[in-house]
DNA sequence: TACGCGTGACTACAGCCGTAGTCAAGCGGG
DNA sequence: CCCGCTTGACTACGGCTGTAGTCACGCGTA
């Protein structure tokens, strides 16, 4: 996560790291459509993605089928920790503020969190 | 926080938000000039933050002093909110992946953590 | 009174992002 | 063989952000 991804260029990369190798139109007609975006919107995102090194393409038939090198899990968690150094400088306090105000948080997430700090603990007691 | 902020003006205003009122000569002695910044630049940035709403400002003695109408911690909260939603569209497990792989969690946060995770449970035995 | 200095408003400009139009090339059907 | 459709490259343009220069004004001091 070097170079900067905008919030719509993050969305599009998301769509093609969850969805498999895809073409331009292919991704025209199931995402930017849907979106109301022109079929050249995606494509510029596309190709500015993949100048960014986010995404890659091979050609393949005679038209090119873009990939995403990381999985949108992996994706997702180095965008978190972008934001988390960049923004928050390393803290993670801001996350608890809010997580303490959240009233909408789902069952699964909490077990998750619950999860995810238990085995951090356990394995700060380790060291 | 409705209109989107960028980083450095984040900066700014979170300098602004922790360190009371100020006037803009203070920022840039105390902020802008040790990361290298123009008077001119943290004086345009903090009136764009002015004009965005983050900042209100009074004449004191001829000079305007600045300050954020909510505190540092309440404003970071919003932004990770923000970020929350619009990046991550509210899913908090891409949150619980980067916890997972971090290996640099200080005790303090953890402890944090842990607590703001008990607390919600408890709430939602409650519920 | 004239000048320098702190302060603030205005202006500028480049880079990035969102969005899109247009042009050119290839391919398949009439 | 010509045409239209799909695909891809290039170009454009406005808005936001980071950064800064410049101008004008008022105040205190020589």
């Amino acid at each position: 996560m070097k170079k900067p991804v905008g919030e719509q260029e993050l969305s599009v990369l998301r769509y093609v790291a969850e969805h498999g190798p895809a073409t331009v139109g292919e991704v025209v007609e199931r995402f930017g459509e849907p979106q109301g975006l022109a079929r050249s919107t995606i494509l510029t995102v596309m190709e500015r993605l993949r100048l960014k090194g986010y995404l890659t393409r091979r050609k393949v038939e005679g038209v090119f089928q873009y990939a995403s090198p990381v999985r949108e899990g992996e994706l997702l968690r180095d965008v978190v920790g972008d934001f988390v150094q960049r923004t928050l400088s390393g803290s993670l306090s801001p996350f608890a503020a809010y997580l303490s105000d959240a009233d909408d948080v789902s069952d699964k997430d909490l077990a998750q969190l619950q999860d995810v700090v238990a085995r951090l603990r356990s394995k700060k007691r380790k060291e």
